[in-house]
DNA sequence: CCTTGACTTAGAGTCAACTCTAGGATTTAC
DNA sequence: GTAAATCCTAGAGTTGACTCTAAGTCAAGG
């Protein structure tokens, strides 16, 4: 309920932050090593095992967003690197993600003409097959 | 003119069919050595060099949209061999291209959401500049 | 005819993003 | 108290899809 998003933060084993974001405790490790987390090391408890909070899974969740995406880790890197530095440089965070928004476009756009020609060619295959013509259509491959 | 499907079909060599399809020559000789041709052997002139058909460069314009919607070239691949194999397999052709159909389905419900959440980023990132407002606003990047 | 550019093969190298292994240390459940 | 599960580090291995290299052969323009 308080209005300052500081509350207890219970701490999360690797093994908690894999099960709630996919990815494996190899990759959170990894993801670790290569500094893509919001700081540079995931803080250690008592036996030196690591301590996320729910603001690192909240990370990887958006991570995850940008992978899914076509984001590559050098460029989550880029912009992890400017969260960590702290405010100041926010217009360079708005242009990677506005970068970021309109190759998604571009690939909305490709994807959904790759979808109209499979489905043109679902719908040669299917009327084919109801035709029941078992004529050695020349080569079905190139219609169209 | 010819209703039927066989021209004078002049021959490609390696480069005009990159040139053509935007694959590299070391891709194309890839592509052959993987299979992934409708014919298993790319035929060669006197020299030893390939001559290509522009019916291969049809089918090397599908496989690009097959491969930027994510089919893997082992599934491709399979593609090629059914077609290789010649009628009667129409059955299992349309299978595959359904079930490839709907993983693009997905791909593109997923990536109009991973749009979403970027475009909502973007405007908490604008209206924060817009703001002016140099308050070290907590964490931007946990905000919704 | 000769040079330049395109082509040939076989095989090695690259890149991203993990994934796995070895050899231990720590934590948890009974 | 102990066994099983989970964790640690450092580093090697994997996968897919090319991409490049070496050491030549072939073809086209002048």
């Amino acid at each position: 309920m308080s209005a300052l998003g500081t509350e207890p933060e219970a701490e999360l084993s690797i093994g908690d932050v894999a099960e709630q974001t996919g990815l494996s405790v190899h990759a959170l490790r990894y993801y670790e090593r290569e500094g893509l987390m919001l700081t540079r090391h995931i803080p250690r408890g008592t036996g030196g095992h690591r301590r996320y909070t729910s603001m690192d899974v909240k990370w990887l969740v958006l991570c995850n967003k940008l992978r899914a995406s076509g984001m590559p880790l050098a460029r989550i890197r880029r912009y992890a690197e400017l969260v960590r530095e702290g405010p100041g440089n926010e217009q360079e965070r708005l242009d990677l993600l506005q970068e970021h928004q309109a190759r998604v476009e571009q690939q909305l756009a490709e994807l959904k003409e790759c979808h109209r020609i499979i489905t043109r060619k679902v719908g040669i295959y299917r009327q084919h097959l109801a035709d029941d013509s078992t004529q050695d259509l020349w080569n079905i491959t190139a219609q169209r």
